[in-house]
DNA sequence: AATACAGCCTGGACGC
DNA sequence: TGCGTCCAGGCTGTAT
Protein backbone atom coordinates (compact mmCIF):
# COMPACT_ATOMS: atom_id res chain seq x y z
CA UNK A 1 0.00 0.00 0.00
CA UNK A 2 1.44 3.22 -1.16
CA UNK A 3 2.94 5.34 1.67
CA UNK A 4 6.12 8.14 0.76
CA UNK A 5 8.73 5.36 -0.23
CA UNK A 6 6.16 3.91 -2.93
CA UNK A 7 5.10 7.52 -3.86
CA UNK A 8 7.95 8.54 -4.59
CA UNK A 9 9.25 5.44 -6.39
CA UNK A 10 6.24 6.13 -8.79
CA UNK A 11 7.07 9.89 -9.35
CA UNK A 12 10.65 8.53 -9.81
CA UNK A 13 9.66 5.96 -12.25
CA UNK A 14 7.93 8.41 -14.66
CA UNK A 15 10.00 10.89 -14.56
CA UNK A 16 12.54 8.02 -15.67
CA UNK A 17 10.21 6.76 -18.42
CA UNK A 18 9.67 10.49 -19.63
CA UNK A 19 6.21 11.69 -18.95
CA UNK A 20 7.48 14.90 -18.44
CA UNK A 21 7.41 17.18 -21.79
CA UNK A 22 4.72 15.09 -23.19
CA UNK A 23 1.27 16.68 -24.45
CA UNK A 24 -2.09 14.38 -23.98
CA UNK A 25 -3.90 13.99 -26.88
CA UNK A 26 -6.90 12.54 -25.62
CA UNK A 27 -8.21 11.45 -22.27
CA UNK A 28 -11.06 8.48 -21.19
CA UNK A 29 -13.21 8.52 -18.28
CA UNK A 30 -13.67 4.88 -17.19
CA UNK A 31 -15.17 5.45 -13.49
CA UNK A 32 -16.67 9.23 -13.60
CA UNK A 33 -15.71 8.91 -9.52
CA UNK A 34 -12.13 8.60 -9.93
CA UNK A 35 -11.78 12.22 -11.37
CA UNK A 36 -14.82 13.62 -8.94
CA UNK A 37 -15.43 16.78 -8.11
CA UNK A 38 -15.01 17.58 -11.93
CA UNK A 39 -17.18 15.86 -14.56
CA UNK A 40 -15.56 13.22 -16.72
CA UNK A 41 -15.98 15.64 -19.64
CA UNK A 42 -14.82 18.97 -17.84
CA UNK A 43 -11.84 16.57 -16.42
CA UNK A 44 -10.67 15.62 -20.19
CA UNK A 45 -11.16 18.82 -21.81
CA UNK A 46 -9.27 20.71 -19.52
CA UNK A 47 -6.23 18.26 -19.60
CA UNK A 48 -6.52 17.63 -23.37
CA UNK A 49 -3.43 19.40 -24.91
CA UNK A 50 -2.05 20.08 -21.95
CA UNK A 51 2.02 18.89 -21.71
CA UNK A 52 3.39 17.13 -18.08
CA UNK A 53 5.47 19.74 -17.14
CA UNK A 54 7.17 18.79 -13.73
CA UNK A 55 6.42 15.89 -11.28
CA UNK A 56 6.67 15.78 -7.77
CA UNK A 57 5.51 14.76 -4.83
CA UNK A 58 3.88 16.26 -1.01
CA UNK A 59 3.04 13.63 1.04
CA UNK A 60 1.29 11.02 -0.69
CA UNK A 61 -0.13 12.92 -3.22
CA UNK A 62 1.66 13.34 -6.75
CA UNK A 63 1.75 16.53 -8.15
CA UNK A 64 1.51 16.95 -11.96
CA UNK A 65 2.42 20.56 -13.32
CA UNK A 66 1.01 20.92 -16.14
CA UNK A 67 1.53 23.49 -18.86
CA UNK A 68 -0.63 26.34 -19.04
CA UNK A 69 -0.77 26.26 -15.03
CA UNK A 70 -3.03 23.59 -14.12
CA UNK A 71 -2.15 21.15 -11.79
CA UNK A 72 -3.22 16.95 -11.71
CA UNK A 73 -3.12 15.81 -8.31
CA UNK A 74 -3.31 12.02 -7.72
CA UNK A 75 -3.98 9.78 -4.65
CA UNK A 76 -3.06 5.96 -5.41
CA UNK A 77 -4.78 5.28 -1.94
CA UNK A 78 -4.79 1.01 -1.43
CA UNK A 79 -4.32 0.09 -4.83
CA UNK A 80 -3.93 3.18 -7.81
CA UNK A 81 -1.02 2.22 -10.20
CA UNK A 82 0.66 4.59 -12.88
CA UNK A 83 1.36 1.98 -16.10
CA UNK A 84 3.11 4.13 -18.92
CA UNK A 85 3.65 1.98 -22.19
CA UNK A 86 2.27 0.99 -25.73
CA UNK A 87 -1.22 1.84 -27.03
CA UNK A 88 -3.65 -1.40 -26.17
CA UNK A 89 -6.25 -2.05 -28.12
CA UNK A 90 -9.96 -2.51 -26.90
CA UNK A 91 -9.23 -6.50 -26.54
CA UNK A 92 -6.92 -5.68 -23.86
CA UNK A 93 -9.08 -3.66 -21.92
CA UNK A 94 -8.22 -4.07 -18.28
CA UNK A 95 -11.51 -3.31 -16.17
CA UNK A 96 -9.22 -1.79 -13.60
CA UNK A 97 -8.23 0.86 -16.28
CA UNK A 98 -9.56 4.02 -14.23
CA UNK A 99 -8.39 6.51 -16.54
CA UNK A 100 -6.64 6.56 -19.48
CA UNK A 101 -4.43 9.47 -20.91
CA UNK A 102 -3.04 9.18 -24.62
CA UNK A 103 0.06 10.82 -25.18
CA UNK A 104 1.57 12.64 -28.03
CA UNK A 105 4.35 9.99 -28.38
CA UNK A 106 1.84 7.37 -28.81
CA UNK A 107 2.71 5.50 -25.82
CA UNK A 108 -0.44 5.75 -23.01
CA UNK A 109 -0.58 6.83 -19.36
CA UNK A 110 -2.89 4.37 -17.74
CA UNK A 111 -4.56 4.69 -14.04
CA UNK A 112 -5.02 1.22 -13.13
CA UNK A 113 -6.80 0.91 -9.85
CA UNK A 114 -8.70 -2.07 -8.66
CA UNK A 115 -10.23 -1.04 -4.91
CA UNK A 116 -11.23 2.24 -6.86
CA UNK A 117 -10.50 4.64 -3.68
CA UNK A 118 -7.50 6.15 -6.01
CA UNK A 119 -8.15 9.80 -7.03
CA UNK A 120 -6.94 12.13 -9.89
CA UNK A 121 -8.15 15.86 -9.36
CA UNK A 122 -7.43 18.78 -11.44
CA UNK A 123 -6.93 22.08 -10.32
CA UNK A 124 -5.62 25.42 -10.98
CA UNK A 125 -5.05 25.92 -6.93
CA UNK A 126 -3.34 22.95 -5.87
CA UNK A 127 -2.73 24.76 -2.02
CA UNK A 128 -5.93 24.04 -1.44
CA UNK A 129 -6.00 20.64 -1.11
CA UNK A 130 -1.89 20.59 -0.53
CA UNK A 131 -1.79 23.15 2.40
CA UNK A 132 -4.16 21.40 4.60
CA UNK A 133 -1.19 18.54 5.08
CA UNK A 134 1.36 18.75 7.61
CA UNK A 135 5.01 18.94 6.51
CA UNK A 136 6.38 16.18 4.83
CA UNK A 137 7.73 13.71 6.09
CA UNK A 138 11.00 13.54 4.22
CA UNK A 139 11.38 17.78 4.19
CA UNK A 140 14.64 18.76 5.35
CA UNK A 141 13.41 22.21 6.86
CA UNK A 142 11.29 20.18 9.26
CA UNK A 143 13.52 20.60 12.13
CA UNK A 144 13.42 17.88 15.14
CA UNK A 145 12.69 21.15 17.46
CA UNK A 146 9.54 22.13 15.24
CA UNK A 147 8.26 17.83 15.15
CA UNK A 148 8.50 18.06 19.55
CA UNK A 149 7.26 21.65 19.88
CA UNK A 150 4.19 19.43 17.66
CA UNK A 151 3.64 16.49 19.68
CA UNK A 152 3.77 18.46 22.52
CA UNK A 153 0.54 20.53 21.43
CA UNK A 154 -1.30 17.21 21.22
CA UNK A 155 -2.59 14.99 23.75
CA UNK A 156 -3.14 11.81 21.19
CA UNK A 157 -1.87 8.29 20.94
CA UNK A 158 1.67 8.63 19.02
CA UNK A 159 0.40 6.37 16.36
CA UNK A 160 -2.49 8.37 15.61
CA UNK A 161 -1.22 11.38 15.35
CA UNK A 162 1.90 9.95 13.28
CA UNK A 163 -1.21 8.93 10.50
CA UNK A 164 -2.70 12.18 10.86
CA UNK A 165 -1.40 13.57 7.13
CA UNK A 166 -2.33 17.06 8.39
CA UNK A 167 0.37 16.69 11.28
CA UNK A 168 3.19 14.94 9.23
CA UNK A 169 2.36 14.01 5.76
CA UNK A 170 3.54 10.93 3.80
CA UNK A 171 3.48 8.30 7.05
CA UNK A 172 1.24 5.38 6.63
CA UNK A 173 0.59 2.14 8.66
CA UNK A 174 3.54 0.74 7.67
CA UNK A 175 6.42 2.55 8.39
CA UNK A 176 4.70 4.32 11.75
CA UNK A 177 5.05 0.69 13.05
CA UNK A 178 8.42 0.18 11.99
CA UNK A 179 9.67 3.29 13.26
CA UNK A 180 8.03 3.09 16.47
CA UNK A 181 9.54 -0.53 17.27
CA UNK A 182 13.37 1.12 16.27
CA UNK A 183 12.49 3.56 18.52
CA UNK A 184 10.86 1.80 21.44
CA UNK A 185 7.99 3.66 22.07
CA UNK A 186 4.53 2.19 22.74
CA UNK A 187 2.48 3.11 19.87
CA UNK A 188 -0.52 4.04 22.94
CA UNK A 189 1.95 6.08 23.94
CA UNK A 190 0.89 9.92 24.79
CA UNK A 191 2.53 12.11 22.05
CA UNK A 192 3.22 14.95 24.69
CA UNK A 193 5.05 12.72 26.95
CA UNK A 194 7.71 12.01 24.79
CA UNK A 195 10.60 14.65 25.62
CA UNK A 196 12.94 16.47 22.67
CA UNK A 197 15.73 13.67 22.86
CA UNK A 198 12.77 10.70 21.84
CA UNK A 199 11.28 13.18 19.56
CA UNK A 200 14.62 13.64 17.74
CA UNK A 201 15.26 10.39 17.53
CA UNK A 202 11.84 9.61 16.30
CA UNK A 203 11.72 11.90 13.80
CA UNK A 204 15.78 10.31 12.61
CA UNK A 205 14.26 7.27 12.79
CA UNK A 206 11.20 7.41 10.75
CA UNK A 207 13.33 9.18 8.03
CA UNK A 208 15.79 6.36 8.01
CA UNK A 209 13.13 3.81 7.89
CA UNK A 210 11.16 5.85 4.60
CA UNK A 211 14.78 6.31 2.90
CA UNK A 212 15.88 2.68 3.30
CA UNK A 213 12.44 1.88 2.03
CA UNK A 214 12.95 4.17 -0.81
CA UNK A 215 15.94 2.38 -1.78
CA UNK A 216 14.51 -0.48 -1.99
CA UNK A 217 11.58 0.55 -4.32
CA UNK A 218 9.29 0.04 -1.15
CA UNK A 219 7.30 -2.74 0.08
CA UNK A 220 5.09 -5.09 -1.74
CA UNK A 221 3.22 -6.99 0.33
CA UNK A 222 1.30 -9.65 -1.87
CA UNK A 223 1.52 -11.05 -5.14
CA UNK A 224 -2.41 -10.53 -6.44
CA UNK A 225 -3.14 -7.39 -8.15
CA UNK A 226 -4.37 -5.06 -5.28
CA UNK A 227 -0.42 -5.31 -4.79
CA UNK A 228 2.14 -2.10 -5.03
CA UNK A 229 4.13 -2.08 -8.17
CA UNK A 230 5.84 0.44 -10.27
CA UNK A 231 6.85 0.11 -13.39
CA UNK A 232 5.60 -3.12 -13.35
CA UNK A 233 8.09 -4.49 -10.43
CA UNK A 234 7.94 -5.24 -6.69
CA UNK A 235 8.96 -3.21 -4.06
CA UNK A 236 11.94 -5.26 -2.53
CA UNK A 237 11.33 -3.76 0.76
CA UNK A 238 8.89 -6.49 3.01
CA UNK A 239 12.12 -8.81 4.36
CA UNK A 240 13.10 -5.73 6.08
CA UNK A 241 10.12 -5.19 8.11
CA UNK A 242 10.89 -6.13 11.92
CA UNK A 243 7.10 -5.99 13.27
CA UNK A 244 4.59 -5.06 10.54
CA UNK A 245 2.73 -8.27 9.43
CA UNK A 246 4.58 -10.21 12.18
CA UNK A 247 2.00 -10.81 14.44
CA UNK A 248 2.62 -13.97 16.29
CA UNK A 249 6.55 -14.42 15.27
CA UNK A 250 9.28 -13.77 17.60
CA UNK A 251 11.16 -9.89 18.08
CA UNK A 252 13.91 -9.58 16.51
CA UNK A 253 15.35 -7.79 19.12
CA UNK A 254 14.61 -9.80 21.96
CA UNK A 255 12.61 -12.83 21.02
CA UNK A 256 9.17 -12.09 22.62
CA UNK A 257 6.27 -12.44 20.65
CA UNK A 258 5.13 -9.64 18.03
CA UNK A 259 1.24 -7.98 19.19
CA UNK A 260 -0.95 -6.93 17.09
CA UNK A 261 -3.93 -4.64 18.58
CA UNK A 262 -5.96 -1.68 16.82
CA UNK A 263 -5.12 1.57 16.87
CA UNK A 264 -7.04 4.49 14.97
CA UNK A 265 -8.80 1.64 13.66
CA UNK A 266 -5.69 0.29 11.90
CA UNK A 267 -3.73 -3.06 12.52
CA UNK A 268 -0.74 -2.11 14.46
CA UNK A 269 2.09 -4.48 15.18
CA UNK A 270 4.31 -3.91 18.32
CA UNK A 271 6.98 -6.17 20.75
CA UNK A 272 5.36 -5.46 24.26
CA UNK A 273 9.28 -5.86 25.87
CA UNK A 274 10.83 -3.23 23.46
CA UNK A 275 8.14 -0.92 23.43
CA UNK A 276 6.87 -1.41 27.15
CA UNK A 277 6.95 2.42 27.87
CA UNK A 278 3.75 3.07 27.63
CA UNK A 279 2.50 6.16 29.44
CA UNK A 280 -0.95 7.52 29.65
C1' DA B 1 -9.88 18.27 21.20
C1' DA B 2 -9.72 13.47 20.59
C1' DT B 3 -11.87 9.51 19.22
C1' DA B 4 -15.16 6.25 16.89
C1' DC B 5 -17.22 4.63 13.03
C1' DA B 6 -19.50 4.13 8.53
C1' DG B 7 -18.58 4.32 3.83
C1' DC B 8 -15.96 3.78 -0.20
C1' DC B 9 -14.01 -1.05 -2.84
C1' DT B 10 -12.81 -5.90 -4.12
C1' DG B 11 -9.14 -9.56 -4.31
C1' DG B 12 -7.43 -12.79 -1.45
C1' DA B 13 -7.13 -15.42 2.70
C1' DC B 14 -9.43 -18.35 5.63
C1' DG B 15 -12.84 -21.73 7.53
C1' DC B 16 -16.02 -25.35 6.85
C1' DT C 1 -13.22 -28.21 -4.58
C1' DG C 2 -16.36 -24.69 -3.66
C1' DC C 3 -18.76 -21.60 -1.18
C1' DG C 4 -19.43 -17.98 2.18
C1' DT C 5 -17.37 -14.57 5.27
C1' DC C 6 -14.20 -11.37 6.63
C1' DC C 7 -10.12 -8.55 6.25
C1' DA C 8 -6.88 -5.00 4.38
C1' DG C 9 -6.24 0.04 4.27
C1' DG C 10 -6.24 5.93 3.31
C1' DC C 11 -9.18 9.29 3.77
C1' DT C 12 -13.59 11.98 4.46
C1' DG C 13 -17.61 13.14 6.79
C1' DT C 14 -20.42 12.74 10.77
C1' DA C 15 -21.35 11.79 15.55
C1' DT C 16 -20.06 11.56 20.34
Amino acid sequence: MPELPEVQTVVNDLREAGLPGRRILAVRVNRPQTVAPLSPTDFSRRLEGRIFEEIGRYGKYIHFKMSGGGSLLAHLRMTGQFDLGRPGTDDEADPHDRVMFSLDDGRRLRFHDTRAFGRLIFTGHPDEILGRLGPDALDASFSPELFYQRLQKHRRQIKALLLDQSFIAGLGNIYCDEALFVTGIHPLRCSNTIDRQKARELLETLRSVLQTALKNRGTSLGEGETNYLSAGRRGENRSLLKVYGRAGEPCPRCGATIEKIYVAQRGTHFCPVCQADYTK
